[in-house]
DNA sequence: GAATAATATATGTTTAAGCATATATATGTA
DNA sequence: TACATATATATGCTTAAACATATATTATTC
């Protein structure tokens, strides 16, 4: 990973959105992502495959769903930069807004690993 | 400042590579940032003008010369993201090298506010 | 006039968007 | 089991917009 990297991955508003809300709950499927940022599906998913394909994020499947969530294994500075701009984001009013919708979500899949 | 309009100024390499050097020296002026980043001079003028538009850098004129630096007045956590793009910078190929050619310029102009 | 920097214009490249479609899994039913 | 259907996600393809670049020109200071 190089800042070069996971600054191009979070240069765009959609990757950034789907990656703040990542960063605060740790793991959402397509859906889920698509239900809090209101936007349509392939747009979603194209973005959440470039962000896989930077390894910025991770992916799982369980049964129909897949689950993304940050790359454990970034290195220490790219945390504390994902840590800086969710520290921005959390004033936003996108970022509240985003977060509401995914709190509001009725149908949401229930397949999370409970810690 | 917004995370998004700071992550977007991040975007560029060009941007980048002129943000970490004033990270790292503080304050530059359009003609060491030419010779270090071996780039035009209007490709740097251009950019550190974008950056000023953003509010991620300020300008100072000292006679002929304008000299940036980032912006004190930006929040916590952008100097935060700043700094962890920074620590992930000192790693790579590309900042040593800039760096290297801006220690070995030969005819630095000399108008710094000594601190 | 020489040096430094900014800007205007034109051009080329990158990138994102939208739509349609493909794949994979799950569910229902005979 | 076999087949049809629904749901979730991914991917081609095309168009349009955004963005960076290069060159040329202009402005400012010494």
């Amino acid at each position: 990973m190089t800042p070069e990297i996971l600054l191009k991955s979070l240069s765009d508003q959609t990757r950034l959105r789907s990656l703040m809300l990542l960063m605060q709950e740790g793991e959402l499927c397509v859906c889920e992502l698509t239900h809090s940022l209101d936007l349509i599906q392939p747009k979603i998913s194209r973005h959440l495959a470039s962000l896989r394909d930077m390894q910025v994020v991770i992916d799982r499947r369980v049964g129909q769903w897949i689950y993304y969530s940050i790359n454990p294994k970034l290195p220490l500075w790219a945390n504390e930069l994902l840590q800086a701009a969710l520290k921005g984001s959390v004033a936003e009013k996108q970022f509240k807004s985003d977060l509401k919708k995914l709190k509001n979500m009725s149908n949401r899949p229930e397949n999370r690993i409970c810690a």
